[in-house]
DNA sequence: TTTATATTTTGAAAATTTTCAAAATGTCGT
DNA sequence: ACGACATTTTGAAAATTTTCAAAATATAAA
């Protein structure tokens, strides 16, 4: 499938972005990812996998465990994405000015 | 459901990221989005819908026709969102510094 | 009120996703 | 090699999503 969909698609499953929020705070291996919540095991190395196809998070073998770690490039370019809808909006018909682009519009 | 997976689920699928791509160009009807998909009707009101119920796009009724406008406050949120993932992540252990933030850091 | 046009809702099939239990794989310590 | 532990893969059920055709709804025009 294609990257950003990819991407989208794993940030929309809430077990997916506490997954994610946890490692904000450090590495973790799955046995301790999955202890966090009540799914089994299998589900949450499911998930695991899901993140990673989007590139989410990589992993890395420690011994007999598996490390995961954000993976912060991908986050950037679904944040870049998201930020063209407003630098590149052309300006709606709407009456009054709808370029709600915070104190600065595109372009400063 | 949580506003925000309903944000991420929308985007995770193409036929919706390209209705949306299509609304920055300016507001469009019903039809005229239907029929720039190989999809039916149907499909594509039902995939506005879940747009609208993610708050992406609002509609309104123009006599016949029913139209469909971008709402970018909901961007904004999400866009909020997925930048908290590098201005309040903690160091990581990694050697030498992860902080991959493009040419300034958090807080410039 | 009848007819036409635009869009949504309904009901159902096809496809995908989430989950689980059990089996398989990989690594470590003996 | 063997047993224990950590994680993934497999096979299958349950839940959700996507799609379509047909019916229903809403507005406009005659």
């Amino acid at each position: 499938m294609e990257a950003r969909s990819l991407v989208f698609k794993a940030l929309g499953d809430p077990t997916r972005r506490e997954i994610l929020d946890r490692l904000r705070e450090g590495d973790l291996n799955a046995g301790e990812i999955a202890s966090a919540f009540e799914i089994g095991k299998a589900s949450i190395s499911h998930h695991l996998n899901l993140l990673k196809q989007a590139g989410l998070v990589k992993s890395r073998r420690q011994g007999q465990q598996q490390i995961y770690t954000l993976h912060t490039t991908v986050f950037q370019e679904a944040l870049q994405w998201l930020m063209v809808f407003f630098e590149n909006q052309t300006t709606p018909p709407n009456p009054k000015g709808s370029g709600k682009l915070g104190e600065n519009g595109p372009r400063g």
